[in-house]
RNA sequence: GGUCUAGUGGUGUAGUGGUUAACAUGCCUCCCUGUCACGGAGGAGAUCGUGGGUUCGAGUCCCAUCUAGACCGCCA
């Protein structure tokens, strides 16, 4: 490589020195005569200046022409304080036109003002801008400083198959045909969890791995069909053990790279976190806590929540501090609207202003009830009440939304705060009512607690488990248990999610089979390498800190993909279209 | 599966049912020796996502459809 140094790194202590760089034209101002080009490479960017010497050779020289430039490193005229660079240039003495360019359809640079769909399609420019390149490279650090301190630690990374059986709980498995088994299907893995519970029962003790897992559901601003786990299991471990390893390498990642020192992990039970956020990932940067207000109104007259609250519903409450004022009538229909769409039926308001109250419930409240409330929120000049009177969970969640919503509009939120939060103690199962059965609400390998294993048929509803989420800033960030391995309670937990021995054994047969050759206790997480990228590189898109990332129908701009296939090649596979 | 938003020169936007569809930027030509969002003069570039419909007349209104985005469901 002729490339002596990159265009990000010489500064007025290089002066006088003879360089070459290669790299790409970001800018071009021409003076006639004079002309300056900026080139661009992963570094950054540098001036150079081509005087009347050699400014002919350029004339034709384009944006995103790719140059050699080989020259004396001098300082500057007229510096320019906002480039790391600025304070020198390049003063040309020989230039190679390496490569030519076409008019690029989209503006190459730090801020573009091209939408996401034109980004997509020529992502292979996009990732020209510093912003990607940044993110890229910290996605780089972090996986790097993972490796280290997990190997530090006695982890060994394993890599397991990409091609695997399916499973039939939980989310929709990518399927791949089998072209020797005609008719038969391999998945691609939702996550490793069955292979790195193997690995402990094959003794490997301390496992991870930088796993590429595939999901085929719907997408979100923070979920592609494939993303990357750092995956974790251990075996001889409890809850404690995990948490200090995760916490360890969170500790670690952000010294590294924010240079943050992270203090302790706050704690909070799901019921907790439901109960004072409306949510299993609480944004804890700001307070608006949801507030259970359901007994003030056990005497109600008023007909709505009188009914609600005799069908075991709930009222709950949050506060948006000195706001009464900031929104109107139509304001409040918008929330109105956008409660709805979590399942609310209403949402109820009352604002405090000069020592009385207004509102959509006012008439319908008596003054014991409006003064109950106001003590019990500590209600003061200008304070808005939101209230959600619902099934319980109904009323919660969309409280919980509102209450995040809320807390973006009025700027609540420190955007300088890092706030880990350990969820624990999830509910073990779930019940789904099209089934009429409940389900595993994390996955059916995770251990209930041991006080609840009787709970497991006498009352599901309040049988709790050893799974655990960390959240960070309210995004999930990771998700584990403590696994089962007794193979007695396995099969109860089969048997309680209403699987049968047969089912049971024809779905994961070779997984109960490995069970009954001295399995050690275990656990582990799956880390959201992406959400967490996201977090330290301060965007709310996943689509930021992914190479190549997929459109919100799983389809790929750039190559087109997914996309038919030859009638030869489904014959092969002894497949159809369906018509 | 559902709700909502958007689709207009290469890119990003404006556009009250009525003349030749406007602006910025990019692109092309020319001028310019200190710019860094360079500046100046001129120029090319759009069947307004697609298909129907209403109307004397549709970028604009209606229906369908496609694409992109956000959210709900979904994501053990």
């Amino acid at each position: 490589m002729r490339k002596t140094h990159n265009c990000g790194e010489l500064r007025l202590a290089d002066v006088n020195k003879k360089v070459i760089l290669q790299g790409w034209v970001a800018k071009r101002r021409n003076f006639g005569a004079l002309v300056f080009i900026d080139l661009r490479d992963r570094g950054g960017i540098t001036q150079c200046i081509f005087d009347e010497n050699i400014s002919d050779q350029i004339v034709n020289v384009r944006n995103e022409y790719v140059l050699e430039v080989v020259g004396e490193v001098v300082e500057r005229k007229d510096k320019n304080p906002k480039m790391a660079t600025g304070d020198i240039e390049i003063k040309v003495e020989e230039v190679k036109i390496i490569n030519s360019a076409e008019t690029t359809p989209m503006i190459i640079a730090k801020e573009t003002d091209a939408l996401e769909d034109t980004r997509l399609k020529y992502r292979y420019l996009d990732l020209r801008r510093e912003n990607l390149q940044s993110n890229l490279i910290l996605r780089h650090k972090v996986a790097l400083l993972t490796r280290n301190y997990l190997s530090d630690l006695g982890f060994i990374e394993v890599e397991t198959p990409i091609l695997c059986r399916s499973t039939p709980e939980g989310a929709r498995d990518y399927l791949v045909p089998s072209r020797i088994s005609k008719g038969e299907f391999y998945a691609l893995p939702q996550s490793p969890q069955i292979y790195k519970q193997l690995l402990m029962i094959g003794g490997m003790e301390k496992y991870f791995q930088i796993a590429r897992c595939f999901r085929d559901e719907d997408l979100r601003a923070d979920r592609q069909p494939e993303f990357t786990q750092i995956d974790i299991e251990m075996s001889f471990v409890e809850e404690e053990d995990v948490w200090g390893v995760v916490e360890g390498l969170m500790q670690k990642i952000f010294k590294e790279v924010k240079g943050i020192e992270l203090g302790s992990f706050e704690r909070l039970t799901y019921n907790t976190c439901m109960e004072q956020y409306g949510s299993d990932k609480p944004d804890t940067r700001f307070e608006m806590k949801l507030n259970n207000v359901s007994d003030i109104f056990a005497q109600t007259s008023f007909e709505i929540f009188k009914n609600i609250l005799a069908s075991k519903g709930q009222v709950n409450a949050i506060v948006a501090k000195n706001a009464a004022d900031k929104f109107s009538r139509k304001d409040l229909d918008k929330l109105q609207e956008f409660v709805k769409v979590y399942g609310a039926k209403a949402l109820s308001y009352l604002k405090y202003a000069n020592n009385e109250f207004s509102g959509s419930v006012v008439k319908v409240l008596s003054d014991e009830e409006k003064n109950a409330l106001k003590e019990r929120l500590g209600i003061e000049e200008n304070d808005l009440i939101l209230m959600v009177a619902d099934k319980k969970k109904v009323s919660q969640t969309a409280l919980g939304a509102l209450r995040l919503k809320l807390g973006k509009e009025l700027n609540l939120i420190d955007e300088s705060k890092y706030n880990f939060l350990w969820v624990t103690n999830f509910p073990m199962f779930e019940y789904v009512e099209e089934e009429d059965r409940y389900v595993a609400a994390h996955h059916p390998f995770t251990s209930p607690n041991l006080e609840d294993v009787d709970k497991m048929f006498t009352d599901p509803e309040n049988c709790y488990s050893r799974a655990y989420d960390l959240v960070l800033n309210g995004y999930e960030l990771l998700s584990g248990s403590i696994r089962i391995h007794d193979q007695e309670l396995q099969e109860k937990v089969f048997e309680a999610i209403g699987l049968t021995q047969e089912q049971a054994k024809a779905k994961f047969g070779f997984f109960l089979d490995a069970f009954k050759y001295g399995t050690p206790p275990h656990g582990g997480v799956g880390i959201g390498l992406e959400r967490l990228i996201m977090i330290l590189a301060g965007t709310d898109n996943i689509r930021d800190v992914v190479a190549f990332p997929k459109t919100a129908s799983a389809s790929d701009l750039m190559s087109d993909a997914p996309s038919t296939v030859d009638e030869a090649q489904l014959n092969e596979l002894a497949l159809a279209i369906k018509k």
